[in-house]
RNA sequence: GCGAUAUUGGUGAAGUGGUUAACACGCUGGUUUGUGGCACCAGUACGCAAGGGUUCGAUUCCCUUAUAUCGCCCCA
């Protein structure tokens, strides 16, 4: 047997519903924003990936899919979504468009050569957004509360946004000196992992989960003393914004995310997806201020966020929110004999076209069978396809729920259907400006 | 890259160094010659991840590999 490669999933069935409806959600919310839709390729230079990220992490070396294609060209399976954006930005010069700023999402496979462990995996899907050209603390703030929308509208409850600024680029010189003079006397109490860190990439220290928790870290340098004046003033100004839009948020001088092209605002969407209590991350971004002039382009500013959607449908299933995933059919059609399986053919099709969800038999199986058959499909109505009503023009319809049979002429039959099937699909407790079901 | 645990039919699983590998669900058929969902009866693993080893004998012990789950590193 050959099985999937490690890290990869089959989607299918209900959790394929699940799926297509939370992106039907992205796609809404994202279009109520007003940002494109844009696919970029699924391979780019492998450069495209590597600068950018720069020398600090195991990114690089160990952790994207790298191959040679034919002509002995290096190349990566995208492994995140921003850089094949910022990319195309500069690619087609739309930093010269007339609608400024260009604000696009995307919504794909990215790959990523790790060990699979919870809401981790090789293939994952990622969606997010992207704001190139402005720099206006509000585009953070719109970021924030387009992701949280998204989230709040699949009725996920427990997610809390942690927000930090890490100031520009002095600022954030400053503080990375200031921790590295306050950890260096102390090294040897730090773990292992802190002692690499703090050679290679001190911010991300506070990230401990050995020793995260002691006093030696509650006494370190803080993030929000050490932006300037300006880098402060934008940070109050995307605080504020929240504010307003009644976004709740923490402001966690922890979250430095990992890479150094990231300045000013960075946030987290943090959910409670275990069993232990811990908390998970589904989603985050912030300003790269340097990521766009770092791949060739203007000195522009970016936002971003990304979320992974294998976590977000384990929160959501941890958190029991119900999605609207239709599970049913509306009819299903039996018959016994040659002629009424012909007719069945025809029927299927007949109504299908008329918008039904039509199943009919295909296994030969005894009438017995076909009726635990339709139980199974959860059909709303079935029909016994019989020669001798069929000679007359007509069917008998049951209902399943009632068990009411009802002869009907088959001309009636659409008519009959639509008036008889219920639009009881589904109810959502997205509360009365839901408009995102019944299309 | 490192570590822990696991891998038994269509599914969930129990179990043991030794004749026929529990139990349940499901599935198929029958009781019921074209109207099910209930009930009862019957059938349903030539095999316990793969390969090698120890042994008179292994699904059970050992080794290797693969895969899975969880964790570390890293986290875009």
């Amino acid at each position: 047997m050959i099985s999937k490669p490690k890290g990869t999933k089959d989607i299918y069935g209900t959790v394929a519903k699940r799926w297509k409806y939370v992106e039907k959600v992205i796609d809404e919310v994202m279009e109520k924003y007003h940002y494109g839709y844009i696919r970029t390729p699924l391979f780019e230079s492998t450069e495209l990936f590597h600068r950018g990220v720069g020398e600090t992490s195991d990114i690089v070396t160990k952790e994207t899919y790298d191959f040679l294609d034919r002509g002995e060209r290096s190349m990566t399976l995208r492994p995140e979504g921003t850089a094949g954006v910022v990319r195309s930005y500069i690619e087609d010069k739309m930093y010269g468009d007339a609608i400024q700023p260009v604000k696009f999402y995307y919504n794909g496979t990215m790959y990523r050569y790790e060990r699979p462990q919870a809401g981790r995996e090789r293939e994952l899907t990622q969606f997010g957004c992207e704001v190139l050209g402005s720099d206006d603390p509000a585009v953070d703030a719109e970021v924030i509360s387009l992701a949280a929308q998204i989230y709040r509208i699949l009725g996920l409850k427990n997610v809390t946004i942690h927000i930090n600024s890490l100031g520009d680029a002095d600022s954030r010189n400053n503080y990375r000196q200031a921790l590295v003079k306050y950890f260096e006397p102390h090294l040897d109490l730090l773990c292992d992992d802190c002692k690499s860190r703090f050679a290679k990439n001190p911010l991300r220290i506070l990230d401990c989960k050995v020793d995260g928790e002691s006093e030696l870290f509650e006494n370190a340098p803080k993030m929000v003393d050490y932006l300037n004046e300006e880098s402060k003033k934008r940070f109050e100004k995307v605080l504020e914004y929240l504010d307003i839009l009644e976004i709740p948020y923490v402001v966690d001088s922890k979250i430095v995310r990992g890479l150094d092209y990231y300045n000013h605002t960075v946030f987290e969407f943090e959910s409670d997806i275990n069993e232990t209590g811990s908390t998970m991350a589904i989603g985050g971004g912030g300003c790269y201020n340097q990521l766009v002039s770092e791949l060739g382009g203007p000195e522009v500013c970016g936002v971003g966020f990304g979320s992974g959607m294998d976590r977000l449908l384990l929160a959501l299933e941890h958190e029991g929110a119900q999605l609207p995933v239709k599970e049913d059919i509306d009819l299903y059609l039996l018959y016994v004999n040659d002629e009424e399986k012909k007719y069945a053919i025809y029927l299927a099709q007949e109504l299908r076209m008329n918008g039904f969800i039509v199943e009919m038999e295909n296994m030969k199986r005894s009438l017995k069978a076909q009726f635990k058959q339709a139980d199974r499909l959860k059909a709303k109505f079935t029909i016994v396809l019989n020669s001798a009503e069929l000679d007359e023009d007509e069917v008998t319809i049951k209902n399943t729920r009632t068990k009411e049979e009802e002869k009907v002429q088959i001309d009636a039959l659409i008519y009959y259907l639509d008036e008889n099937l219920e639009d009881d699909d589904f109810m959502c407790d997205c509360g009365d400006e839901c408009h995102h079901h019944g299309e």
